[in-house]
RNA sequence: GCCUCUGUAGCUCAGUUGGUAGAGCAGGGGACUGAAAAUCCCCGUGUCGUUGGUUCGAUUCCGACCGGAGGCA
């Protein structure tokens, strides 16, 4: 366990080309591709999140994704451990591992090698009766709570965002610990990786927009609205799963019940996923371990060559 | 042809009992540590359809004209 392990990963928004280019690393470097997305997971959810097609799994091979079931709500925690082991297993047999995906929270967090621990695992009781709360007597109520157990987090949430505010005094509540203890001993865990982190960016902004049009109308040629339908008929959609909340999906479910009409439908979709791209953005703008590459892959996979060769290049740890 | 309603931000619309306007959505920026394709924060000047009139002052009241919707012949 004292060398650490290389690895490369490849980020970036949707539609900015991250697949190819991990496959042509993937040729290039005789390595494995680890998908890092947080609805890749799911079983036949194949359309809607771009899963690498059957001939490009035959041109590489790709772990991470399919590996539960839609109604199953999977976690950061649980996608960090597992796919920790596929690195291992990867680089073991003398392959190279490359990361791609464009979920930023997962990337970050694996890269990190961090390990959540046991007592401080979600507790839907506890969640549920937190949103109660909040219901009843307001979120600065919530929010009241959060700052009497907890000022340090509080000082960095916002009041709104029940989410995280309920997350904070779960963790309290379940640990007995403060989540910015946590957090703080978290960030303090060495790397276990020597990784080289590329990111996909297009210099302008038009080309981005009109690649996700584009893939939004081919997802929907390719029967995105079948595929949605069968999961809902499937009852992958009644409680309100992590699943149900994926772009595409989502929007598809609004057109069933009759919300929107078709046309409005995918207009909210690629809305939607244009919002969803430059949160993306946002989120690796903010890491100093990125390198941001031209999202045009004949200079992606040179920029890339040089991040990989270079050695004072995007060492994170 | 007549009558009624309507014309305000890219879109949908509030509003000003006359002192030149504000929400939602879109758009832009940001945050993010066990739901993250989620969640949250910040950012609003636009000939108030055109043109006359009344008025110290009109987007607001009155007239005409030009769009749009509906009704009656």
């Amino acid at each position: 366990m004292s060398e650490k392990i290389k690895i490369i990963a490849v980020a970036g928004a949707t539609a900015s080309g991250k697949s190819r280019l991990a496959l042509e690393l993937a040729s290039l470097y005789g390595g494995e591709i680890i998908s890092c997305d947080s609805m890749q997971v799911y079983k036949r959810m194949d359309i809607g999140t771009a899963k690498p097609t059957a001939e490009e799994r035959r041109a590489a091979v790709h772990h991470m994704i399919d590996i539960v079931e839609p109604n199953y709500n999977y976690s950061c925690a649980e996608y960090i451990k597992e796919a920790a082991k596929v690195i291992e297993d990867v680089s073991g047999r003398g392959k190279l591992p490359i990361i791609c995906g464009g979920t930023g929270l997962y990337l970050d967090a694996l890269l990190r090698g961090q390990n959540f621990s046991e007592e401080s695992s979600p507790d839907e009781a506890v969640r549920r009766e937190l949103f109660e709360f909040a219901e009843k007597h307001g979120k600065d109520a919530l929010f009241a709570e959060l700052e009497r157990i907890d000022p340090e987090s509080a000082a960095t949430i916002h009041p709104n965002n029940v989410k995280r505010v309920v997350r904070a005094i779960e963790i309290y509540r379940t640990s007995g610990e403060k989540k910015s203890e946590l957090d703080r001993r978290s960030l303090e865990a060495p790397s276990r990786y020597d990784a080289r982190v590329a990111a996909l960016r297009y210099n302008d902004r038009d080309i981005l927009r009109r690649r996700i049009d584009a893939r939004v109308d081919e997802m929907i040629e390719n029967g995105l609205e079948e595929e949605t339908r069968a999961l809902l008929e499937e009852g992958v959609f009644e409680k309100n799963t992590t699943a149900a909340q994926a772009i595409g999906y989502k929007e598809f479910l609004g057109y069933f019940r009759g919300d929107t009409s078709f046309s409005e439908c995918t207009e909210l979709l690629k809305t939607a996923t244009r919002k969803y791209a430059k949160r993306q953005n946002t989120w690796f703008g903010a890491k100093n371990y990125v390198n941001w590459i031209d999202a045009d892959c004949e200079t992606g996979i040179k920029s890339f060559k040089e991040i990989v060769n270079s050695a004072s290049k995007c060492f994170f740890g």
